[in-house]
DNA sequence: TTTAAATATCGAAAAATTACGATATAGTGT
DNA sequence: ACACTATATCGTAATTTTTCGATATTTAAA
């Protein structure tokens, strides 16, 4: 676990929204998409719409959270389907339990 | 609480590590120090010595992570003793747990 | 009251982060 | 092959953070 990296992307506001977004997806997306093909994932044009910043800003935030490993990827045709990964969540907020 | 200044706070190594010395400050100094007159505290000028920045670079990080909470000074004479706000930190892991 | 010590604040340089538009890449459909 | 869509990457400008030395402030000590 790169702790490094999760405190510095969960230091960016837009990074965790996106975060709470995809905490919910259904929530924040109209019911006929198409990506209901990855449960409780948002494609980059999704999140893209919904966060005030331009698509290149808004890949690199994503990319970052990757890196971090907060969240995970599944590339399923030209999309990219951006997923929570509670486990690394939850190992993090273990890990702050007894190193905070 | 000013979570969005405490995930600032904690995205810097160093003051996530100022945070580590203040859990245990009698590991990091010498046993015999007026120090001791606030307990479970430092003072700048020691937590200036054990980090390897100047002292205004760390009178500045002190500044920040009392300004998101996460510490509180207590004045005696010409020191300023900082302490951990342990409330104040498990009120953001608790916060964390469901809103991360 | 002068001197020294501890800390805070100021102003500016350096470094890192965030942002954007433009372009590249990769997959889809015609 | 061509156009089109989705996403990533590149180059760079703007902003924020980190850092420093110098100076100010406060308290203590001589």
């Amino acid at each position: 676990m790169d702790t490094e990296a999760i405190f510095k992307a969960l230091a960016n506001p837009v990074r965790r929204q996106i975060l709470q977004w995809l905490r919910a997806p259904e929530q924040y997306l109209p019911v006929e998409l198409h990506d209901r093909i990855v449960p409780g994932s948002m494609c980059a044009g999704h999140i893209e719409r919904l966060g005030g910043v331009s698509q290149s800003t808004m890949s690199n935030h994503l990319s970052v959270l990757q890196q971090a490993g907060l969240i995970t990827v599944h590339k399923r045709g030209q999309w990219s389907y951006f997923t929570r990964n509670e486990d690394l969540i939850q190992q993090y907020i273990e890990y702050l339990k007894d190193a905070l």
